[in-house]
Formats: C-alpha cells, structure tokens, sequence
DNA sequence: GGTTATTGAATTGCGCACCATTTAATTGTG
DNA sequence: CACAATTAAATGGTGCGCAATTCAATAACC
C-alpha cells in the first residue's frame, strides 16, 4: 500500500522526539534525577520537597489549598503528608472552626530544614548549565503552556 | 532575628514558581491529563502509549533499545509491556541469538491502533492553544534542557 | 428544623518510576 | 575448559498520581 500525504502527516506527527509531551516528561523524570542525590540528604522525595517549598512560603495550609499549589488531589497528599508528619516535619491538625478540614504545620525541625535546602536551588542551576535568564524564560513559557493546557 | 541580604536571596530561589523542576513537572502532569480521554479510548495509558510510539517507529527493539528511547529501565518496562502483551498490542519474544534479550514486537492489533492514534497529535496541538513554531520551539529548548541536565 | 446537597479529607486500587537485588545467559580471561 | 566478569531482563519494595468511592461535617433549602 503506497503512503499517501496525509499518512506520512501524521506519520512525521506521531515521531516520539517531535513531541512536546515526550520532552516534558522525560526532562521533568531526568529533573528529579538531578534532584534524587540532594535530597537524599534531606531525607525528602521530590513531591514532599515541592510541598515543604509551598509550607516554607506560607505555614497552616489546608489540604486542599497545599492541593490547589501544587495541582495534586487529596489521594496524593494525604499519604504524602502522613509520611513528612512520620519525619516530624510537619503536624497535621484538623480545625477547630471547620473539622473536614485539616491544616498542614510545620514544626520546628521543618522550618529548620529549609536552611539546609537553600544550597539546592545553585546546585540545581549548575547541574542546568543554563544562565538564570534563560532558565527564568523558559519557567515562564513551560507554566504558560500548562496554563493554557488546563483552560 | 533579622533577614540577611543572603537569606533573603535564598529565600527568593525557594519560591515555588519560580521552580523550572515545578513547571516542568506540573505541565507533564497536566499534560497526561490532557491525553488521558483521548488514550482512554485506545486502552492505553500515557507511558504505554509512549512505549507505542518508539514502535510505530521501530518494530522489534529490546526491552533495553525501547529503555534508551525512553530513558526508562526494565523495572519499569517489564510490567508495562507485560500489560501490552495482554492487552493483545505486542509480543515479548525472548532473542534466539542472545536468550537474555526480549524483543519487542507488534501485533497486527498494536499496528492498527496506529491509524487511531494520529488524531492525537491534532487534538493535543489545539488543547495547547500553540502554533506549531512555537510549540517546536519549546520542545526543542526542552529537550536541550534535559540533555544539558543528564550530562 | 429537618432534609438534602455540598464540601474536605481519607481510602482503595491500579499503573507507573526507580532502586537494589536476583537470575540467567554470554563474554572475557587465564 | 573453567571461572570470573559483564550484560539483559525480571523481581520486590517504596512512593507517588489519579480515579472512584466513602465518610463526616457543614451549608443550603424548603
């Protein structure tokens, strides 16, 4: 059967290295790559390091609003943040005023941890081999994107 | 206790969004979700998928060829393909020349299922709300950025 | 005020990712 | 040839992501 124009279109549309999606996932699998060994240090996972980065910013979350940061659900969160309450870097405490809901604290071993992560963000940016320019650009036009892939 | 200029600074580069690792990671996770309607009526699930599209391209790899593609190991692979196998898609067929490989092989289903498939790219182009320019753009920045990361 | 609807978190089950280890086959070397 | 070293895939265990469901608490409505 010869190929027509159009299955050689879609062909060309269906190479794994033309795809966007392909290079988000496999540069976001090598970024936790590059994380792993760092982090190690710090006795965290890549999704309970992006947690702690929301606690660090802004103590007392909720659950769901941890979620709304980080566009996880509960079925995510909830086990992951038992595991940092088990590390004892944060409390998980149900309110007062609304008791479905459960506020996400750091305690003082957490905050403490934020010293010892500060190093992370230069080492991240050596491993990059980019210039902070570039690298704030391409943050912008990746968030952008899923911005738009979410509308 | 009061900030210091280098605290301060510190804390700057912990802002969540302004994490390359977070936008990268959020946009692939929003980007399988944007997929997974669409692969749902394949039966496929976005890694599978993946492991598809390297055999649209070239039948008959090894599990470790199809790992380098991919850069996945055969801890992943393995139970993936398994899934694929049962699924009716491919056939794992251990090498006659070297028993310790299994190539990987598609069936005249898995072969099929390509011409289902190559209205994906379409709808995924007009979810992101991009132009072909500059979507390439970005895939190409992104997959330099991932080469740059495992060097 | 009592019933219904909604909300927030937790739970269950599945499929990745990845590490460390195991098993089996092949290669390399004396 | 024997035997150590290497290679390829599989296995077992942990921790996500996510959908679907459950449960309890609050809100909304008649």
């Amino acid at each position: 059967m010869p190929k027509t124009a159009a299955s050689q279109k879609s062909d060309a549309m269906l190479l794994l290295d033309q795809q966007l999606c392909f290079a988000l996932y496999s540069a976001s699998l090598a970024m936790t790559r590059v994380y792993k060994p760092l982090l190690d240090e710090l006795g965290l996972t890549y999704p309970q390091y992006l947690a702690m980065l929301v606690l660090w910013e802004q103590d007392g979350l909720s659950v769901s609003a941890l979620g709304e940061r980080l566009y996880l659900d509960s079925g995510t969160l909830t086990p992951l943040l038992k595991r940092l309450e088990s590390s004892g870097l944060v409390s998980r405490i149900r309110a007062l005023e609304d008791e479905r809901r459960v506020h996400i604290t750091l305690t003082a071993l957490g905050r403490k941890l934020k010293a010892r992560a500060a190093k992370i963000p230069g080492c991240i940016l050596s491993a990059s081999q980019c210039s902070i320019p570039e690298l704030t650009a391409l943050t912008q036009q990746v968030h952008a994107l899923r911005q738009r892939l979410v509308a």
